[in-house]
DNA sequence: GATCGATGCGTATGAGATACGCTAAATAGC
DNA sequence: GCTATTTAGCGTATCTCATACGCATCGATC
């Protein structure tokens, strides 16, 4: 993904009036795009599905978007076209703690877009608008602004890796430790197997995402405290 | 991913010794469906090309793998199949810094494994093993087990999310605030603008993995002060 | 040897992305 | 109005892939 990606996201429309109007539209075309992948799964993204539910010839699909890829970037980008959703007043944990929790909620709700997030890909206007903004507040309470970068960096990697239990158990993923059922199996793991008999592992690691957030907090807020 | 998966990981293989000896094997075409992932990129493993390099017709796989989806499956367990490298000696917070080490260093050496681990997947053996002796090694030097597996979750998720950046900009991906440079644009993101004068952010960047995972542990460190 | 049970694999099928080129519908200039 | 120009819509053909099916093959067992 290079110059051709660039010229997708942060590329203007030149559209000179001339010309058949254009009765699909990039921005259609993407949301509909988004509403299969939620409803159905990435996986269900075809062109020939795509242009079905809009009413369109799957080729017309090629006079808005390069292809398929690029189709998928900016869908992805387009999750980030509104504000993220930052409290209106609080010091720098409690937004931080804000951007933990909204990444958590934007995956729980797009649970396509986390693989889409660990794939290759260039910052959107979406995207950048989202990091321009928190930077914007976490300065404001006097965060500097470097520090800002990378502990929103931080946080955000933690919710980052932190979703994919929670999307995946959501999806009816069959219990992360039921090979213990098996005897001769749950004893090649004694650590493992020990947890897992007062209760379910499962329901132990309900709040793990909330008490992972507070531990990074935790750790910034050290290393704030150390550097003051 | 349900019981089909399940029995793929787990079950065992019931050999009678009768029948024709097989030629090809599970872990040969794993081994080297997991090579040309490294070398060519994981787009790359279709069942033609994998075939052509085991000296095999196409169809010949299917005897020893259900299908392409589950060949990843088995492809990213297969990277777990050795133990963790960890530290002989040292504390916890060795022992968990090594982990994220550990990980980065994982995917960075197999980079479609990212994708792979952040798509929904069942526990495999090699996985499992490598948890089962964190958590083996934590308690031996006294964490408790519940403790030691939702620190290392903590740790795992960090690690996963912090990797991507590395994986990509890695694989020569261009600028990641490259868009900055078009002051029209740079215009509507003051924040990082302002964070893009001095140097180069990338540049900034550089320590982000170390900075991430050792407030991650200075986190779970307070919290274990707390709660002794 | 005859049989059985597993493997090796060629062929056929169907899904999916997309290059190409023609048609249709607007505007701009006359 | 008429025509050239420009852009959108899209049918058809092609190419890549995964994989279902069925037959051939090969050793061990009886």
């Amino acid at each position: 993904m290079g110059k051709a990606d660039y010229d997708l996201l942060w590329g203007e429309a030149t559209r000179t009036g001339r010309g058949r109007p254009a009765g699909l539209s990039r921005e259609r075309i993407v949301a509909e795009a988004v509403a299969i992948a939620d409803a159905e799964g990435l996986q269900k993204v075809s062109m020939k599905h795509l242009a079905e539910r809009l009413g369109s010839g799957v080729m017309s699909l090629y006079r808005h978007v390069p292809g398929k890829d690029e189709l998928v970037v900016l869908m992805y980008d387009s999750l980030m076209a509104g504000p993220m959703p930052l409290p209106e007043a609080g010091d720098w944990r409690e937004i931080l703690r804000r951007w933990g929790l909204g990444v958590r909620d934007l995956f729980n709700a797009h649970p396509w877009a986390l693989t889409v997030a660990t794939s290759e890909r260039p910052m959107g206007p979406g995207e950048a608008g989202w990091v321009d903004d928190v930077i914007g507040r976490l300065t404001a309470v006097g965060m500097p602004a470097e520090l800002g970068l990378i502990a929103v960096l931080t946080v955000d990697c933690f919710a980052l890796g932190a979703v994919r239990p929670e999307i995946n158990s959501g999806s009816g993923e069959t219990d992360f430790f039921q090979f213990l059922a098996d005897p001769v199996i749950s004893a090649r793991y004694p650590n493992l197997a020990r947890l897992a008999e007062p209760g379910t592992a499962d329901a132990d690691m309900g709040g793990y995402f909330e008490f992972g957030l507070e531990r990074v907090l935790d750790g910034l807020e050290r290393h704030i405290e150390t550097h003051r």
